[in-house]
DNA sequence: ATTTACTGCGATCGATGTTCGCAGTCCAGG
DNA sequence: CCTGGACTGCGAACATCGATCGCAGTAAAT
C-alpha cells in the first residue's frame, strides 16, 4: 500500500522520516533550473538538463518531484520570492499596488521564461500566496467584496504580464536573435497597406519610433489607469455613453 | 539552390506553381486539429493523429506546414474566423469593443485549448488581423494616440483571456476531470488558516459560492471598467489620492 | 541485529517532432 | 505529344524527451 502522494508539491514534507540523508534539496533543484531557464530558455530547462547540471544521474530527480511540471512550480516559486515588499505600506493602496507591480515586472524582466512558465494556469506557491496576502493588506481599507479584490489582482496580474511580454519582445526584436518578429512586421505591414484595413494602415503609420516615452512611465500610466478602472468609485463605471 | 522559406506561413503561397495537386489544403488541416483539441485538448494535437484523423500518413502534414507550431498558428486562425461582426457599429466605441470582447469570450470557451494555444506569445493570422481592424475601426473616433489604442487592444486581450481562464478553470472544477485544483484549493486554505495570512483567510472565509452574478454580466462589468480606466477621460487617472 | 524505508541511478520504454529518400504524379515548355 | 523538372505522399528512421523499473547501498526505527 505505497500509495502516492497525489497532493501538490507544497503539501508534501521535502524530507522523509527514515532513509539516507538525501544528496540535494528542492532549493538547490530549483536554482539549478532557474539558471538554466535563465541564460537558455524553459526549452532547455530538461530533467536530464539539470540532473547533470547538479552531477546527478537523469533520474535522481524524481526523488525531489514527481513531474516536470513540479519543477517548473519550483521555479517559479524561487523567483516569485524574489520580489521585495520593502516599499509598501504608503497608506493609499493604488501606491502600495502600484510598488508591487513593479516588483513583479522587474522580476518578470530579469527572467522572461516566467511568462510562458505561468502561461498556463498553474497553482501558486508559498511565495505567490504571500504576494497574494500583501496585495490583500494593500486592498484591506477599500470598501469592496474581497470577490472583487481577488479578482482585481488577477486581472493586474495578466496586465503585468502583457504589458511584460511585450517589453521582453521589444528587447528582443533589438537583438540578433529571433526571426519571427521580422515575419510577423512584415506581414502586417504588408496586409494593412493592401487595402481593406485602413486604420490599422493609419495606426502603424502613425507609429513615432522615436521619442518614446519612458518604459517605466507607461507602465505605470497603464497599471494605475487600469486599477482606478477596476478599483475606482462606481461612478467611473458608467461614463460618457450620454 | 532550394532556399527554404523563412518567412511566416501567411506569406507563404498555399499551392505550388507546379506538381500534383495536393490531397488536402491548410483548411481541412486546420479543422482536423480543431476537432482532435476540441475533444481531447491540446496535447492530443500530435502530428501523428492529426494526420490519420485525415487518412494520410504521419510525414504527409510536413507538406503543407513547416512545424507543428505552423499547424496549431492554423487553427487559432480558424476559431478566430468564427468571430462576428454584425453586433458592431454601434456609434458608441465602449458598446462596441464590449461587443467584440463578448465575441471573444465565446470563441475562448468554445475552444478553451486557445488559452493555452495563444499563451506563448504567438504571431497573429489573418482573422487576428480583422480583429484588429474593427476594434482600431470602434475606436476611430476617440482622441487618443494609435499606440494607446494598439495599447487598449492588447490590455483587452489579456483581460478576456484571463477571466476567460478563470471561467474555464471553474466549470471544469464542477467536473470530475482536474485534481490540481482540489490539491490548490486545499493548499490555499491551509496556509491561509495556518496563521500569518489574516487578509487571504479572511477573504477566503468570505466567499459565498452561492448566489453569484451572472458570469455575462460580471465579464461586462469587468471588462466595462478596465475599458474606461484605459481609453476614459485623463481626469480619471489621477483619483481620490488627495 | 534485523527490519523497514528511503536514496541514487543505469537501463530502458513509449511517445513525439522532424528528416530523408524514393516512387509516383502532374504541369510547363518545346 | 512528349519529356524534364518540380512537387506530392509517405514508410522508415533518428534524436530527444519525460517517465518507469528494479537493484544495490544506506540510514533510521524496533
Amino acid at each position: 500500500m505505497t500509495e502516492p502522494p497525489a497532493h501538490s508539491i507544497w503539501l508534501r514534507p521535502e524530507r522523509a522520516a527514515r532513509g539516507p540523508v538525501p544528496t540535494f534539496d528542492r532549493d538547490r533543484i530549483a536554482a539549478a533550473g532557474v539558471a538554466l531557464a535563465d541564460t537558455d530558455g524553459l526549452p532547455a530547462v530538461t530533467m536530464r538538463a539539470v540532473a547533470d547540471a547538479l552531477g546527478a544521474g537523469p533520474a535522481s530527480l524524481y526523488r525531489y518531484v514527481a513531474t516536470r511540471d513540479e519543477l517548473l512550480e519550483l521555479m517559479i516559486d524561487r523567483v516569485n520570492g524574489e520580489i521585495s515588499y520593502t516599499e509598501l505600506g504608503s497608506g493609499v493602496w493604488l501606491d502600495d499596488l502600484l510598488a508591487l507591480a513593479r516588483q513583479s515586472r522587474s522580476v518578470h524582466l530579469a527572467h522572461p521564461w516566467l511568462l510562458d512558465a505561468t502561461a498556463t494556469g498553474t497553482p501558486v506557491g508559498p511565495h505567490a500566496v504571500t504576494y497574494l496576502e500583501h496585495a490583500l493588506t494593500a486592498l484591506a481599507d477599500l470598501d469592496a467584496a474581497p470577490r472583487t479584490k481577488l479578482e482585481a489582482i488577477a486581472i493586474l496580474n495578466a496586465v503585468i504580464a502583457a504589458l511584460t511580454r511585450a517589453e521582453v519582445t521589444r528587447r528582443l526584436t533589438g537583438q540578433t536573435i529571433p526571426q519571427w518578429q521580422r515575419a510577423q512586421a512584415e506581414y502586417l505591414t504588408r496586409i494593412a497597406t493592401a487595402g481593406r484595413h485602413p486604420h490599422l494602415a493609419a495606426a502603424l503609420a502613425g507609429q513615432t519610433p522615436g521619442s518614446e516615452d519612458s518604459t517605466e512611465a507607461l507602465f505605470d500610466r497603464i497599471v494605475t489607469r487600469v486599477l482606478t478602472g477596476l478599483l475606482g468609485p462606481d461612478d467611473l463605471a458608467t461614463p460618457p455613453r450620454s
